[in-house]
DNA sequence: CTATTGCTGGTAGTAGTTATTATTTGGGGT
DNA sequence: ACCCCAAATAATAACTACTACCAGCAATAG
């Protein structure tokens, strides 16, 4: 990895990012966390949340998830596990599903790429969009 | 979907920007779509291409791919299909892997969400960047 | 307890994308 | 074949998510 891996201090800052994180199912993106944290501490900046963002990353301990959206949302749990994404209101659920690690070396061996992970999303609408959606027409 | 939906027209540059993203299988960024256009229509803007993007996208004719990178990809094959997205060079390749699709029913029985889509990506090193990891140390 | 050096808050900057606007153009109607 | 006009265009400004920089601060090693 970068150098971004060779963080060593735990600050109140990267603790209190770390614990938002864990206390929350709902995978928020970094400002999500930037309000809260600034409910602790009033006066950190959004560049600490970006940078311990990154070095919990790096370090394994947090996941970054890219999916359609401009912007990242940030998963407290870093095990593989698959989500799913509400296309009318953008909610990330966590999906409990068996995760398929098999298929790794299945496209390890038919393609000799190195693989080192995978990821799954599914797309659709939640239960909440679902009902909104019927009342609108 | 929005009302970039509802585009009928089929402009030169339109058919450009469809023509440049079937011709390729490297899913290219919008910057990399602009700089060929402007091969052929010199005074071509990005906002077209971007507009463009959007409405091909809108009616099913390309997908966007929007992997951890802070751009953009797009794919001309609109058909369901899993990539494999090399976290050196960033480049992204087509696999030829079954599509899951009776995962797709199996999430929606055991969630009650409207599932409508997925996708999966596989993560590592490519050929090319193996090599030179291996030079480098 | 002190020295080191990574981390911080504040702020400025950047990349990728979207919005605005005056002008042009594709394509149905006559 | 020509007109019409909504939709698309080029040019440019604006925006958003994120990154870089830096002087001062504070967490850990010795």
């Amino acid at each position: 990895m970068s150098d971004l891996a060779k963080t060593t201090r735990m600050t109140r800052q990267k603790k209190l990012i770390l614990e938002i994180l864990r206390g929350t199912n709902t995978h928020p993106t970094a400002d999500w966390v930037y309000e809260q944290a600034r409910k602790v501490i009033p006066d950190i900046s959004l560049g600490t949340i970006y940078r311990n963002l990154g070095h919990l990353k790096a370090t394994g301990e947090i996941m970054e998830l890219s999916y359609g959206s401009t912007f990242s949302r940030y998963d407290g749990n870093p095990q593989n596990h698959y989500h799913f994404v509400c296309k009318r209101c953008g909610r990330v659920l966590d999906l409990d599903l068996p995760v398929l690690n098999e298929l790794e070396e299945q496209v390890a061996r038919r393609t000799s790429l190195q693989v080192t992970g995978h990821r799954m999303e599914f797309y659709g609408y939640c239960r909440e969009c679902c009902r909104e959606e019927k009342e609108e027409s």
